[in-house]
DNA sequence: AAGAGAACAGAATAAACATTCCATTCGGTG
DNA sequence: CACCGAATGGAATGTTTATTCTGTTCTCTT
């Protein structure tokens, strides 16, 4: 409804959503949401289908499209569905695109292009890198433990406190150490049988990080760590260990492939607990 | 019919097609002609709309798409519509090659697989989600500032704290925001004039990271925000913001591309300064 | 050239679909 | 607190759409 003119494009759809947003209701905001978050599956997916993706009733999709002035939902799906032909052409097209979009033409673009590169050949080097194995085997050490330990200073510790957060929603018991000064210690000697840890450390190797990886893996408590290097000095005492160089731009190195790699440990531990605990 | 498998993907697809393509009846190598050379239409078209285009019975394209395995043309489409869909033309084949990896053969391998797949997806929306005249504009506001807050809160803090790991190696002064209870604000009272902040935050917002950030732009201190929605509340207050959203797996974000991003940030803010720096 | 088999067009049918309608809930206001 | 209008959920509806079926037309073989 409204005087106003019907969205021809999706641009056009996406300024008049932005433009309303703060008063849209409540499930119109929903379907505002999920439309901008989701557009492929709005172009292709039913509203039958959409609106279960979307947590809503079909009849709220085509009040949605109504309210933005066009016929019904099958109408407003055309604006989406344009958008896709639009930049569909080719294979390498899209590759064409990107550099014509000007990223290199100023510096930070190209540093921001350089970051994303050296990402994706941090990923592809960690497909290679673990093996499946030996993360499983991780995998099985962390989920059986009590409580699980995470240690890391510095570049390191931004993977942990992650790590942490992650496992705080999962409800997997766990106790970071590395924030502050000093009682790192004393939470470590809280730290007994039937626990595990979780070490990361790049080089230089923070001489804390090590240190404290080392004592609790001589109080016989099994240590999973992450390095950058087989030089490593955490690769003597760690039950299990993993190299990953991150690739770097400009003598940056971001922590792209960690992330990723460190996500896809929590929650595979996760899901091996909840196996564990059906038994 | 036939003995062969029923192809899964598009390649696979054109290559039976143009395989038995001397072998096909009259009408059906007229939709064979006409499904390669306006895929698109196929993709989002009825089978009324398309047969008129092609020239022929809607049953016949029924036929056609039974005599290669599929069950109707409906499942057929499915074929042309996945083609869009796919984001990155050229990392399918990667994919391909991380399933032949032998990670799926245990269930954490494809966890790990997951994650590494989505974060490249990530990584290739970060390219074209990012603006680069937004993202210089956001680097000088940073670059000029006598110091830097960085504010984040839950899943978003191990982004502020690498950058903070950075900074400080750089020798940019900033300030890290969101690490112990109650002395947030207290360090915030300090920002004044010449200073800038960093936000992030995530759906579901933390209500203190946005409260805190636009009090700091309240006081007329510049923000630049990195969120994953445009209905993010940091966008109404920001002088620069960036929607960026990550792919998940399984529900579960990792911060790849996020951590690209940041890092891609702190390293073009170090280098504008130096280029401010010698003038 | 005649017959058999496949291929086809077009109508009939059944399934999927968007849309509408109405009873109920929600949120703001006097 | 009661009221009113807007918003919502869910079932009913009517339309669109894919599919199936049948009679006919090709096409190849002998």
């Amino acid at each position: 409804m409204s005087d106003e003119q019907v969205p021809q494009d999706f641009e056009a759809l996406k300024a008049a959503i932005l433009q309303r947003k703060a008063v849209l209701p409540k499930r119109l905001k929903q379907v505002a949401a999920y439309a901008l978050d989701n557009p492929d599956e709005i172009a292709f997916g039913t509203a039958a289908s959409i609106a279960v993706s979307a947590d809503v009733q079909p009849s709220t999709l085509v009040r949605f499209a109504q309210h933005f002035g066009f016929e019904g939902f099958s109408s407003l799906q055309q604006i989406f569905r344009a958008r896709l032909r639009e930049r569909a052409p080719g294979y390498d097209e899209r590759l064409r695109a990107l550099a014509e979009k000007g990223h290199d033409e100023l510096e930070s673009g190209a540093i921001l292009n350089g970051f994303t590169a050296a990402a994706h050949n941090s990923l592809d080097a960690l497909t290679s890198a673990i093996d499946p194995v030996r993360f499983d085997k991780a995998v099985s050490v962390l989920a059986n433990a009590s409580t699980i330990y995470l240690i890391a200073k510095r570049r390191a510790y931004p993977i942990t406190s992650y790590m942490a957060y992650a496992f705080g929603k999962l409800k997997i018991r766990c106790q970071l150490v590395g924030t502050a000064a000093g009682i790192d210690d004393d939470m470590l000697a809280f730290a007994g049988e039937g626990d595990a840890a979780f070490a990361v450390s790049f080089s230089p190797y923070a001489a804390e990080t090590v240190g404290q990886a080392r004592t609790v893996a001589e109080k016989g408590i099994p240590v999973v760590s992450l390095t950058d290097s087989v030089f490593s000095p955490l690769a003597e005492f760690s039950a299990v260990w993993f190299e990953l160089a991150e690739a770097d731009h400009a003598g940056f190195r971001s922590l792209s492939a960690s992330m990723a790699f460190a996500m896809a440990l929590t929650v595979a531990v996760a899901e091996k607990r909840q196996q564990i605990a059906l038994k």
